[in-house]
DNA sequence: CTGTTAGCGCCTTCAC
DNA sequence: GTGAAGGCGCTAACAG
């Protein structure tokens, strides 16, 4: 706090006066070249140090070619799932030098596009694209100079690397959970069909309850994602199958609106019926009566992985292809499991 | 799709070979100086359209000493507040041909300044840091070379610039619509005592109830904001103040709670209760039984706002100082005037 | 009107 | 070991 510093940003070259020495010669001592005697590299640290200098990336990028920044291309800002995965890249990367330009595309095809054509002109060292659905979107393509990692909504392509939640995997953990907790009756309300976040929970949980000789009450209910739904369906569900003892719903939204129409037909949770949710939303699962037993995506460790798919890819690590899966995990509340 | 791109990026001095001038007149030309022959000009913007031609802007702001990026400093990416203010910014500077470099210091003071370092290090041409409570923030000083703009927490250095919602002008207008629907005996359910959003809110709530010759039913009832408190608190409320024929909620987290506990104790909404909230979270508000009335902070139309004080700095306008309020706005629904 | 020259800040040969 | 020179891609100032 001693000095104000100047207005114009300290340079290489005010270092290697102040040192003594030529740029060149500053430019290894601070770069830990080999080619330089210990007593001069300590002079020009201790000269950089005064002046607390900072090498200018433009100027670095320039010659180097590369940018050390990354390209975070999202179709949405407002979906609840794109945050997560962009707060793991985001973390993954400032550990690593490397800064990260958002871009948010709004759901627009065109948008999207501008947005990448900005980016690259920006010369990006990479680019995250990052979905609102896990169903597959158009690839970008390969005329890309740099290297692209598609999160959360995998590219068609199945020559790009796309890093995605394992749906049928958690549909079957969230089965075995109901299954561990003694539940045999077991009933599925879901959101719209069109979306594959539905169909591949709705198949590892039927895969889950073959497995354990059992059969899902009723069909499969599809609708859309919202509490509303969830009410209307469960009152539906509980009227025609009042044996059901349990509910497995495909999001939280939908799982609230269960709970709220379980309580109207004076059904306990989790004694009478145990219902559960996906996407662990702690707003909506925490606050809830009895709290939400849920399936966790691990989205913030999908964008941590998606980060260093580029960050390897930076250093010339090839690439890899085709979709990655990542596993979600179990949050046991006591909307399943009696709590005392 | 005719050709694929070089491997190498096309410079100007490819244009302004194909062009068979010197890389000077290309530069004029494609800049539109005026001391270039039209046919010239021509053809040299034909060999960079040919070319598909786009100026690196890593040596031209070597060259102007702007970069053409601002950095968004956030201090958590987990609230809620944060992503819309977020989106508007984005929104204002993608129009712009200036991108955002986005850096989550996750509540932590040694990450922001490192964060900070990394972004005027990169050479961005202003700031916005974005808080996560309407609580004034440390000012992150005046030793910073760009402008600098403070969104929803302002700065605590009233020489800073900051943006801010209007929470007091929110909990007026909200009482306000209460009168307006003919309620009489009010009650304010409210989040923390340390937030001045809670505070602020309840003050304009307060200062329009006495505006109107009405006096609040029992104390502002603080506590957290969580639909759990709204709950609990409504019990309290509607046990000793039965007569209470409106409850203002401080979110409609806590909005979500009372309404929670008025249909357990068979009270209609809104015939005998109106009940609203402040935030107008959507997922949360239009899913609620009946639908919840919120106030709407305009988040969005703040970042937007923010963003543009930085552009205008961006061309050394002056950058103003001091604090400047966003007005919130009323969102009606069916928890306050009934719905045929 | 057009081309030559210089330089933004840095790094990497290549002489010395 | 060290320094001088050249160049990354572009633009501004000057000559022609």
């Amino acid at each position: 706090m001693a000095r104000t510093p100047p207005a114009r940003a300290v340079t290489l070259s005010d270092v290697a006066r102040l040192a003594g020495v030529s740029v060149a010669t500053a430019s290894k001592a601070l770069n830990g070249r080999d080619q330089v005697k210990d007593t001069t590299r300590q002079r020009v640290v201790d000269a950089a140090e005064q002046l607390s200098f900072s090498p200018n990336p433009i100027a670095r990028s320039l010659l180097a070619g590369r940018t050390g920044t990354v390209g975070l291309l999202t179709s949405d800002l407002e979906g609840r799932f794109v945050i997560p995965i962009l707060m793991g890249a985001e973390d993954a990367f400032g550990a690593g030098q490397v800064n990260v330009f958002l871009c948010d595309a709004r759901g627009d095809t065109i948008r999207e596009q501008y947005h990448l054509k900005a980016l690259l002109t920006r010369r990006v060292d990479g680019l995250i694209v990052v979905g609102r659905q896990t169903d597959p979107r158009p690839s970008l393509g390969h005329d890309i100079p740099v290297p692209v990692v598609y999160a959360y909504a995998p590219s068609d392509d199945p020559s790009d690397l796309s890093i995605t939640p394992d749906n049928v995997h958690a549909g079957r953990i969230a089965v075995e959970h109901l299954v561990a907790c003694g539940r045999t009756r077991i009933a599925h309300i879901t959101g719209e069909h069109a979306y594959a976040a539905a169909r591949d929970r709705a198949e590892g949980a039927l895969a889950a309850l073959k497995t354990a000789g059992l059969e899902l009450v009723g069909d499969v209910m599809y609708s859309d994602w919202s509490e509303r739904w969830g009410r209307d369906a469960a009152a539906m569900l509980l009227t025609r199958h009042p044996e059901v003892d349990a509910v497995l719903c495909g999001s939280d939204q939908i799982a609230r609106g269960v709970l709220d129409t379980a309580r109207d037909l004076h059904r306990t949770v989790p004694d009478d019926l145990a219902v559960m949710g996906f996407d662990n939303w702690e707003v909506l699962t925490t606050n809830a009566r009895p709290e939400l037993t849920s399936i966790d995506a691990n989205l913030k460790h999908l964008g941590r992985t998606a980060a260093q798919r580029v960050f390897a890819a930076l250093d010339s690590v090839e690439l890899g292809t085709g979709t990655e899966y990542v596993e979600g995990r179990l949050v046991i509340r006591g909307s399943t499991v009696p709590r005392r």
